[in-house]
DNA sequence: CGCCAAGTTGACAAGTCTCAATGTAAGTGG
DNA sequence: CCACTTACATTGAGACTTGTCAACTTGGCG
């Protein structure tokens, strides 16, 4: 059921529901929503797991369902040819997954960690979204700020070197994950593997590794595991990824 | 009111409005309209014209404004420093400039050419696409389309080499020249200057002059003028953008 | 404890950038 | 109509970043 195979949807998952439920409430999406329209949406709303490197959707499937990450880590990407991938986002606790527009999911998605996932049939969503203009209002938002990413990301990777990359991505991971109300100082979670990095960056693996080798050498950052991240001289980040 | 200045807005054009409200009416933005709709977003839609070069819109500012690109075409970048600035697009007739969310624009856009343009205030456009639900799909599916092109665009920049990297960009303007019904055979229209298509591809300059000196040595393109480029080999091209 | 996946490091090749010169087309004024 | 000017495109030589291939190390997990 888990594993990187050819396609498992996720899990539905019976116990734990209220656990869950609880952290449904407190994501932004939902609190941006009136009270009417976030209870209709949550009713809608199916808790679901996916494993460590479950795939979630497949580019050019059916886009039949729209998830909304409630915690975890979630690598999307797009298939350029047999063997040849791109990374093209990494998405977190409150992002949203999927399409409301077009007949295929436009890339694919993975669990980089195991999952905590709300599902919803896409057809349901767009009936919602008719009714409550706070809905389509949050999804219009919603799309708008996944193509504000996609551009910056692109402005990354047209216009900067390897060191300056990671330093962006670095201040990228910290700044969403403070969004999700960690607290300042703890060191920034960078679940995926080098592998996958290294594609988001637009690099080679080994050009990564070394990057991050200077940046350790140079005392700018700290590594107590591979996935913590301990950021000790922000400015010089900052430097790097040209402010911004 | 033309050239690189400041800010001018697109000027204002009483003459020939007839002549331009002729080609409104066959985009396919407006013909996938119901035509209560259309009538509406017509009556809503004010002509203006867009000098060569002239800033059409400024990252950063109150995006009061969307546009609808008539004829000509429109380059859209992001700032990055001071000089540092990366090229995110190109838009042609029938495509969108702006956005329905958010205060301030995305991204910073100039004519290419001369431009025909028209123009409809973001809260008029709000308040037809709450009344009007094929609206809202054909604006949702406008920014569903841009991101599309965000991520196809990101792909290259991640992965491909120069070659490849202007083989991808051909094909692509080709294809939107062909969606716009431009006749097959006809020389891919390329009118934006070599630094600014450069800039797009994520290459310096003289690198993509290289590239086109490559592919003219090998018969795979001609040009027959800068702007116009005429493809000889196109199975070359596919192959060395990875098909898709 | 040992295995396997993942990450790091080294040596070398290749592609791209930088700086600079040259070429060419469009625009301007005599 | 021509000389001049300017902007843009092309080409060349050398430096430098990054990619490639391979060995080695580390760390998680049975």
């Amino acid at each position: 059921m888990s594993g990187t195979g050819p396609y498992c949807p996720p899990a539905w998952d019976a116990g734990a529901g209220a656990l869950r439920r609880d952290r449904l409430a407190t994501l932004p999406f939902l609190k941006a929503l009136q009270g009417t329209t976030r209870a209709a949406v949550v009713k809608a709303l199916t808790l679901c797991t996916a494993e460590k490197h479950e795939q979630i959707i497949h580019e050019r499937a059916s886009a039949d369902s729209v998830y909304l990450i409630i915690d975890g880590a979630v690598m999307a990407w797009k298939q350029r040819g047999p063997s040849d991938t791109q990374v093209t986002g990494f998405l977190f606790r409150g992002d949203l997954l999927g399409t409301l527009i077009g007949e295929r999911y436009l890339y694919s998605a993975r669990a980089v960690v195991a999952c905590q996932l709300a599902q919803m049939a896409r057809t349901r969503l767009a009936e919602l979204a008719d009714r409550h203009p706070d809905l389509r209002h949050a999804l219009y938002g919603q799309v708008t700020s996944d193509f504000a990413l996609a551009q910056d990301h692109l402005s990354m990777l047209g216009a900067l070197s390897a060191d300056e990359r990671l330093a962006s991505a670095l201040l990228q991971f910290e700044r969403r994950q403070r969004a999700r109300g960690v607290a300042e100082g703890v060191p920034v979670w960078v679940p995926m593997r080098r592998t996958d990095l290294a594609s988001y960056l637009g690099l080679e693996l080994p050009t990564l590794s070394r990057v991050f080798g200077r940046l350790r050498r140079d005392g700018v950052i700290s590594t107590p595991s591979t996935t913590d991240i301990k950021i000790h001289e922000r400015d010089t980040l900052m430097r790097l990824s040209g402010d911004a």
